[in-house]
DNA sequence: CTTTTGGAGTTCCTTAAAGAGACTCCACGA
DNA sequence: TCGTGGAGTCTCTTTAAGGAACTCCAAAAG
């Protein structure tokens, strides 16, 4: 994609569209995420173009969300997600909830969640971290922060 | 951007990234939330060309994120989310989130949240709408849905 | 050894999208 | 009747994505 740099805009969205903004970058993250570790195995499996799946891998080891480890003494490479890349999965599972929700159709949602916690088939929530109660879109004031822009 | 055609992909995420994820897209929500409704706002505050601003908005609009909606007899128009674009503000707060936590810096958010439930600064925390215990990455297992490619 | 193989990229060329900025259209108000 | 302002179009240049062939390298095969 374009060399996208809403980093400057003092809006945390704008800065991590700089990280994963790229098109191709949410579902990179997804694959490696359930065990889709290697270049060719991604590369097969989204029908990226080589050259671009590379540049995305590239740019998302720079940020820090994936690491590149190699697996073999020959030059041979695994990806996988750093802390910070295993915190963006919130991310995926949030929009893979949307999707389900609004984008499913007659044959329902192509994956369930199955939550370790009370091992029932379930989806991703939104609450508040303070009180634990729901936080979506209408349930919120925006206020600057310290970090605003003059 | 290129015709993203991810849809087919039988992934929720890949189908919300048909919807949103061209990477204006997500900002022009951020304002449309936040209360700019107007082409020219958009375009001067986020500084993208009025030729993919149309675009987009359309494209959003098509897929009934946004809704188009005349303020004066004159052609004048305003651009709003509906409830399956609400909705997306979830996307943005998780965005956000992980935004402020991984790529504030030194200055802190440029944004605070404050919850009226509670009344407190706080942020989102993903929980299970089953239980409502945490729910992040390795707290699930996937399985085939329904919807699952054959 | 020499050759083959397979993973992990590079390179090059074509096509499509983004950016910039000038131009259009239209109804009201002066 | 002209000027204004919002909401777009049009055209041209620049940049990114796609596609497919090519390279590099070490272990394993012959």
């Amino acid at each position: 994609m374009q060399r996208t740099n809403f980093g400057e805009m003092a809006c945390s969205i704008a800065r991590t569209l700089d990280v994963i903004g790229e098109p191709w970058s949410p579902l990179i993250l997804r694959d490696v995420w359930v065990g889709m570790n290697r270049f060719d195995q991604l590369q097969a499996d989204l029908g990226i173009s080589r050259k671009v799946l590379t540049e995305r891998l590239n740019h998302l080891v720079g940020q820090g969300v994936l690491e590149r480890r190699p697996y073999d003494n020959r030059p041979r490479y695994e990806y996988h997600l750093t802390q910070k890349g295993a915190e963006l999965v919130d991310l995926l599972m949030v929009m893979a909830g949307w999707g389900d929700r609004w984008l499913a159709g007659e044959a329902g949602p192509p994956v369930l969640y199955r939550h370790h916690a009370c091992g029932q088939i379930s989806h991703v929530d939104l609450r508040c971290a303070h009180c634990g109660r729901s936080m979506h879109a209408g349930d919120i004031d925006l206020l600057p922060g310290p970090g605003a822009a003059a």
